[in-house]
DNA sequence: TAGTTCCATATGTAAAACCTATAGATCAAG
DNA sequence: CTTGATCTATAGGTTTTACATATGGAACTA
């Protein structure tokens, strides 16, 4: 059996009239004929009546033709979603974000993009950026967004949006009145870092300390920004956060801009090379 | 696109291998590359990544596939319903009968059918003999049955079960205390009878009646066996019906036999030329 | 009875599905 | 780095089959 045969059956089944079916069908009558008796004699089953002057459905008929429409109705929604998904308009789309990345505007973006796209569904996955590499290397994920991305991996990267880092201090602190501050003056300060050398960000910081001559106290390391946060509001000490969370967060804290070699904490979009089309243009809708 | 790319392509998404999916189908690799080829230029969409070792779904792909088993799975449900359909073994059958037939067994019979044929489902519709023939010919019922069948009309006409015609009478008439009787002993008697002419039954009571030299006294007619019952019971007349009726009514009437010329109120079924497998399977079933 | 309509059959043609052979590409092993 | 193995794509020829034209046969109509 063949779709043809079933695009056959359906014209005749609604003409009933082999000659009206053929016409509509682009083809002529006899081999219409052909392909319905072909039909019937495979399913051993006559599914018309044939007599004198006109052509009605058997009972079998009325039952295949329930069957024949929904196969047909199938065969096009399977084009029309397969399409959709090529455009990468339709699907489900896995984004992994730490959380900070997510407060910085991430979610917004996806809010937005929900929205012109109805018939996606994105579904959030907060991990380390250790944690969203492996998972997308295992089509866990379908995108990562992340503030360093590592340069090795077979990955497109792209930069989705910039972002300063400043420095956050608690209430009391001998800065907590500064507006601004350059690094050099941080040497004697007590700092809440990142997990070195999980964080390519810790890094990145870690090496700008050095070049301002000295190598940053460290008495505590966290993952995520917010912890960062808590830690300094409790007065452990002073940190580096991106300047949405720094400026934003519920904590009691002061944010400082940096000035002189100021440190960026720029977020970065991760997809694998075969990325789906849904995917890319997410990641598009993302970069500014 | 044909059935033959879906299956072709179910076979290789399960394989994700181009050469034991073409054996697997018994063909050679070539062509079953060709047609997913084609496949995907008809949609214009890659279903499978073609790397250097592997083949994989695509996204697309993916959604493809739970399209393309539910196209092969109700292709498989049409033929196997459709071959159902054709053996009689499932679908609706509409039967039509007057209330006395059913009661002389036809209920018994239909219960019985539907308890070996649990894929039937039965439709019962009590008319009177015209109103059967009526919808039979329209094709809103599948077989009647009814006491006495017209003969001129292009039908399938089998005698279902026999049965005898007594006569009844009221408790307290001058024949209540006897066990049977002759027709010609009934000449002075008021009979409550069957619609004529609508009735075959009726004028084929009338014509015995003439046979052993009376016209009878016809005081009412119904259309009925019930009815009958109803009348004479309340003293109104005597009157024929079925000895199924005539014997097992709740109604206080007194059953006679008629020796003699005894006449009969067999049973018949009816179907078009055109009858389904289910109709007929269900006329022999009926027949005895 | 003649004409018309409509489906089935017969026969030839064109399309396309298929096969064999082979190229091209990638991976594993020597 | 090279060789062999493995796998898909392409090329060219063959077979199958879907289709068209022509025609036969049955039934309704004038």
């Amino acid at each position: 059996m063949e779709l043809r045969h079933i695009r056959y059956f359906l014209a005749l089944a609604e003409t009933l009239n082999f000659t009206v079916a053929a016409k509509r069908l682009n083809m002529s009558q006899p081999p219409l004929s052909q392909q319905i008796a072909d039909l019937e004699r495979e399913l051993s089953v006559r599914l018309f009546d044939r007599h004198s002057r006109s052509v009605a459905l058997t009972a079998a008929g009325q039952v295949f033709r329930r069957h024949a429409e929904a196969m047909l109705a199938q065969a096009q929604q399977a084009a029309d979603e397969v399409k959709a998904i090529d455009r990468g308009t339709t699907g489900i789309l896995n984004v992994a974000a730490t959380s900070s990345v997510l407060f910085s505007g991430l979610s917004t973006a996806i809010a937005a993009f929900k929205a012109e796209n109805q018939n996606v569904e994105v579904i959030i996955h907060e991990l380390s950026p250790k944690e969203q590499i492996e998972r997308l290397e295992l089509h866990r994920v379908d995108a990562c967004f992340l503030r360093f991305a590592p340069e090795e991996k077979n990955f497109l990267v792209t930069r989705a949006w910039r972002e300063k880092v400043g420095l956050i201090v608690p209430p009391g602190h001998r800065l907590a009145s500064r507006k601004s501050v350059r690094i050099a003056s941080l040497r004697d300060e007590d700092f809440v870092f990142y997990r070195l050398p999980d964080s390519a960000f810790a890094t990145h910081l870690q090496s700008l300390c050095v070049q301002e001559g000295f190598a940053p106290r460290i008495i505590q390391q966290v993952v995520e920004s917010f912890s960062v946060v808590s830690l300094v509001s409790a007065g452990l000490g002073i940190g580096f956060v991106p300047e949405t969370v720094g400026r934003n967060s519920a904590a009691k804290v002061k944010y400082l801009d940096i000035i002189g070699s100021s440190p960026t904490a720029d977020v970065h979009s991760l997809m694998r090379n075969d990325a789906t089309a849904l995917a890319r243009r997410f990641v598009a809708f993302t970069t500014h």
